[in-house]
DNA sequence: CTGTTAGCGCTTTCAG
DNA sequence: CTGAAAGCGCTAACAG
């Protein structure tokens, strides 16, 4: 019914194994051998069968990438950079690997289920990208799957997270907490003292690097951490938007907000023009990641850039075995400051 | 060395049959019985071979699904829908489907790449999602392609995306013909003129439909159409920039610009902004999608909505087997008009 | 309800 | 450089 490697390999009367051969490319052919071969792959349409093919050699051609919202362009930049590189002549079998991206929705089950599946699947590589969840089971449980993955050969990096303990992961985070402290920093220059900060999600590394830097930054001028100004949430514009105004319930003399990242810093605008304050006249207002839209925002968002396609195309390549990893197994990129129009010297 | 199902069978002294049997849950297996599989399973830690299950089985639990730009929230929100409908029981083996999102980046050799590496791994289904390119020899590629895949047994769902002539794929289509019309007609409605449209790369379906939609409307109210006033460009906010700006330059007395999209909306507002011109006041804009962030953009932007979550979600039932598919195969959702403050009545 | 027996389609030594 | 043969780990009849 459907045509096989040996229908290839009959038509081309040259046995099975010189089909796999010149199809994989990993092995020494004739030159008309191969011409003949290619000819019959062509003419019957041929299509390999790639589960007999993971079965035989024991690895697929698949690389898996997990992010946690696939909604969150966030995570799309990173995500396309990875499958970019991924994706492409490098494979073992046609020459083509099948970079896929997986969506967690943020949930650890998820997570773990996910990796079991791409375990399942003979995985080349899993790439986890974007902050992880810091509970103490859940910590543990991925790391004995990713130990587990790394020795089935499965090549892991995580992109945008912080290390792994006890396993063999190569990560590529960012610095949270610099690019949190900086933040903050340029808001005390501004003359800011009464500063709201509308955290992420408080289980994730990530909610937690940034909010440290913001307070690093609070300590080094010597302005008393409040902790009425911190409020939680998702990373979402809704929770951004409640937030603002719980924040400004708490403290009607706030005169800048910090948002964990730039969405929730658009929800905050949101709720602050609403209250009928001027931005930044009246309350100055700061992202994080400078994603596509901040620039668009009205006034433009002050925030802090990472580099998330450069990141993630380096993944990609470590991924692949195309690029060696860094040294130590860790590296760590750097956030910059983009000062723009949503932050400005307070009242009075 | 890694542990297989012959292992676990010895554990629990049955055939490697029964222990399949309770693996895939789909044969009546003593209680008992499966109850010590599963200690045994749970024992070895034991992950079931995917491509050892998929070659016996002659087909596998991975589904794809093709998106044209992940890092763009329209796919995102699609690729995110489609995939929590596809991942969680009901797969075969272990219960588990591997929903899998691949960015083909818009282009049509990538996207006939990723249908061939999916036809590889014997894809249980396929969703295809957005615009497609109209080149005819991409269309009967993709439409060969889409037909080899049925035949192999992998069910193909298009959604947001027109029908594929001569293929068993069910469509999944949005009215942007219709949602076009809708916002012309609201523009026209508000006293409108001279319109400027932005819309999307030529070849692709999105990009015309949407268009013929504005044309309707301006027909049926009488109103010439000049072709100076259509500029095209990616699906990008630097279209939206640049193309206003273009735009702006051939007719200064233009009244209202309408959009591809929200993206390139927010690319045109931030043009006419730097031009001293006040949004609604001097130049209305509308956008389509209504993108989470265009409740955001200042003024908010009046826009279509699409049903992006829905028609994901169902395209994913569909994919899984889980829902009928539409009769005909195809079903076509409609955008809502959203009203916002980017537009109103023009000058004068 | 459970065991036995053939493969699924490919890769990979091992010989030539 | 090419062929023959032995599985890879699982599923699916077919018996019992």
């Amino acid at each position: 019914m459907t045509v096989t490697l040996a229908d290839v390999a009959a038509r081309a009367r040259v046995s099975p194994a010189t089909v796999s051969r010149v199809l994989n490319g990993n092995y020494p052919v004739a030159a008309t051998t191969r011409e003949r071969v290619l000819r019959a792959v062509d003419e019957l349409d041929y299509v390999l069968n790639g589960p007999a093919s993971a079965l035989a050699a024991a690895t697929s051609d698949l690389v898996g990438i997990l992010v946690n919202d696939i909604a969150d362009p966030f995570f799309g930049i990173m995500a396309g950079a990875i499958q970019s590189e991924i994706t492409g002549p490098g494979g073992r079998a046609g020459g083509e690997r099948l970079g896929v991206v997986c969506n967690t929705g943020g949930s650890p089950e998820r997570e773990l289920t996910y990796l079991t599946l791409l375990q399942r699947q003979r995985a080349a590589a899993v790439v986890l990208t974007g902050g992880a969840v810091e509970s103490p089971e859940h910590l543990t449980a991925v790391s004995a799957k990713l130990r587990r993955l790394s020795e089935a050969g499965t090549r892991v990096v995580l992109c945008g997270r912080p290390p792994a303990p006890d396993t063999d992961a190569i990560a590529l985070t960012f610095d949270n907490r610099g690019g949190g402290q900086q933040l903050t920093e340029h808001l005390i220059g501004l003359g800011h003292r009464r500063m709201g900060y509308i955290a992420g999600p408080e289980e994730r590394t990530t909610t937690r690097h940034r909010l440290e830097g913001h307070r690093a930054a609070l300590a080094a001028a010597g302005i008393e951490d409040d902790p009425a100004l911190t409020v939680h949430g998702p990373y979402d514009r809704r929770s951004g938007y409640e937030s603002a105004l719980e924040l400004l319930r708490r403290e009607p003399g706030l005169t800048a907000v910090v948002a964990a990242n730039d969405t929730v810093a658009l929800g905050a605008c949101a709720a602050l023009r609403e209250s009928g304050l001027r931005i930044p006249e009246d309350v100055s207002v700061a992202g994080f990641d400078d994603l596509p839209f901040s620039i668009d925002a009205v006034p433009a968002l002050t925030t802090v850039r990472l580099p998330l396609a450069e990141a993630g195309a380096r993944a990609g390549r470590i991924a692949t075995g195309r690029e060696e990893a860094p040294p130590g197994g860790i590296a760590t990129a750097h956030g910059e400051l983009m000062v723009r129009g949503s932050t400005g010297a307070p009242r009075g």
